[in-house]
Formats: C-alpha cells, structure tokens, sequence
DNA sequence: AAGCACAGCAACCGCACGCAA
DNA sequence: GTTGCGTGCGGTTGCTGTGCT
C-alpha cells in the first residue's frame, strides 16, 4: 500500500513501529519533519506523529474506559465540547484520537438522546416559564477576544433582566462553586429553570475551552479522584483578570 | 459454513495555528 | 505585514473483528 509519491500507507508494520521507536528513543518527540530521513521510514511525518502519540508512546493506557474515565469524559465534553485533545489531557494515559473514538461509538448516541430528553424537559417547562434565550457559543470570530468593538450578538452585554452579577464579583466560593456546578450532571436541568443565576453571566463553554486550552496545552494533568483538583481548575484569578478586562 | 450487518478502532486528510525569516 | 514551514487538532474514512441469520 503505497501513495503515488512512495510514501506508505495503511496498517503498521512491527518492523515500522521499532523504527520509530528507536527513533524517539534515540531523538526524542518532535522533529516529525526528520523522521523520514532519519529513520528509515517510508511514512509521512505525520502517519509517524499520530502513530507515536496514539500507539507507541509508552505511557499510553490501553483497554476499556472505566466508569470513572467516562464520567470525567462526558463532564469534560460538556465543558469543552469536541476539544479531543484537552479532554485526553485530562484522562491520564488516554490520546485524543481514543477519546474521540470512545465518545463517537459508545456516547454519542447516548447524548443524543440525552439531550432529545433534555429538549422535550425544556419544552415542557417553557410552557409554564418563559425562558430567555441567550447564545451559548461563540465564534472564532469572536471580536471581544481581540480587544475590537463588538457586535451586540457577540457581546456579553448585560441581560436586562436588571442582575447584573459577574463572576469576577462574585466571592471566590461562590466562583468555586459555579465552575463545580459547570462539571455537575445536572447543569443542563437547572440552567433551564433558573435564569437568574450567576450563571448567565458566564462566558459559553466554547469561549472557555478557547481560553483555557492554551493554558491547559502543557499537558498538567490532575487526579481524578481529587475533588480539589477541579477547584484548582476552575479557580484562577488571572484568567477571571482576563476575562473581565476590557 | 457462508453471507451480511454492525461496531470498534487505526489511520488519513484537510485545516488552523504558531513561529521564524 | 507576509510567507513558508512545522505541528497539532478534529472530522472522516476504511479496515477488521464479531455476532447474527
């Protein structure tokens, strides 16, 4: 299996996997661009990157996810939404591209109808409440991130329902707990019936993932089983600095 | 036993980003 | 400011194994 410019394709070989391996031995990760040369292997760098970084890396956790890891996956996807990279980040030993795989055969059916449930809920509930709605995701686009004039669209404008509370006044409990809450499976329910909360002064998930991943990019990773560990992750007050700046 | 359908997973592809020149 | 290069990421594809008829 061959491309047109010679470069294999396809399922790897042992003999391929050695030589990559004592490359990065050898080399060390990174570098992809020499692998070819150096190696001796008739694969693009970026065949030998994926293959590295979802097969051969040594500490790589392979085998079924336990329930903890699917938890922690969902509460992770629901904050940050098809960011692989960053949930795997956070599930010790899993690579995105497992992850990804995981949430697409065994959870994303689930959430579908999951959140089928969850619409149907809301709409019974909006037959008694009336309920704002208020955008949730922002685009890449999004121009208050680049210190430009904002559409009103885009923009966090105060809800003119008159509350006016933002995390960066709130007391720092009162912050630990809203990011807890952001992790809690009930998030979804309550968010429905109680629009007067905190909560609506937030940033969507979205915009969090696009300001925390380059920060979480250096692969920290924390212990599952520690609540504190998402305390630490929620609570950060240069990023709140951030995020209220002009 | 053979054929089929489906699920799971490995790998590919295209795009976006960061950085240096 | 622009361009080119290297890298990383997410979506998608296609192969393989397994279960069912």
């Amino acid at each position: 299996m061959e491309s047109s410019l010679g470069v294999r394709k396809g399922a790897w070989t042992e003999e391929e996997d050695l030589l990559l391996r004592q490359y990065v031995h050898k080399y060390g990760e990174g570098k992809w661009y020499q692998i070819p040369l150096r190696a001796g292997l008739n694969r693009c760098r970026k065949s030998c990157r994926l293959r590295w970084l979802n097969y051969l890396k040594p500490n790589i956790k392979r085998g079924g996810f336990t329930a903890d890891e699917v938890d922690l996956m969902i509460k992770l996807h629901k904050l940050l939404g098809n960011r692989w990279a960053l949930i795997a980040g956070r599930l010790p030993g899993r690579t995105a591209n497992d992850v990804k795989n995981y949430w697409n055969t065994h959870l994303q059916k689930k959430e579908i109808s999951r959140n089928k449930d969850a619409k149907e809920k809301a709409q019974d509930i909006v037959k008694v409440k009336v309920i704002k709605p208020r955008p949730r995701t922002f685009t890449k686009n999004f121009t208050w991130l680049s210190g430009k004039p904002t559409t009103t669209a885009e923009s966090f404008e105060p809800e003119d329902n008159g509350i006016s509370i933002s995390p960066a006044i709130m007391g720092s409990e009162s912050r630990i707990k809203w990011w807890e809450s952001l992790l809690d499976d009930k998030e979804d329910d309550e968010r429905a019936t109680c629009n007067t909360s905190a909560l609506d002064k937030e940033p969507s998930r979205d915009l969090w993932a696009e300001k925390i991943a380059p920060e979480a990019k250096g692969g920290d990773t924390f212990d599952v089983g520690d609540p504190s560990c998402l305390a630490d992750f929620s609570f950060d007050m240069s990023l709140w600095e951030f995020l209220n700046a002009d």
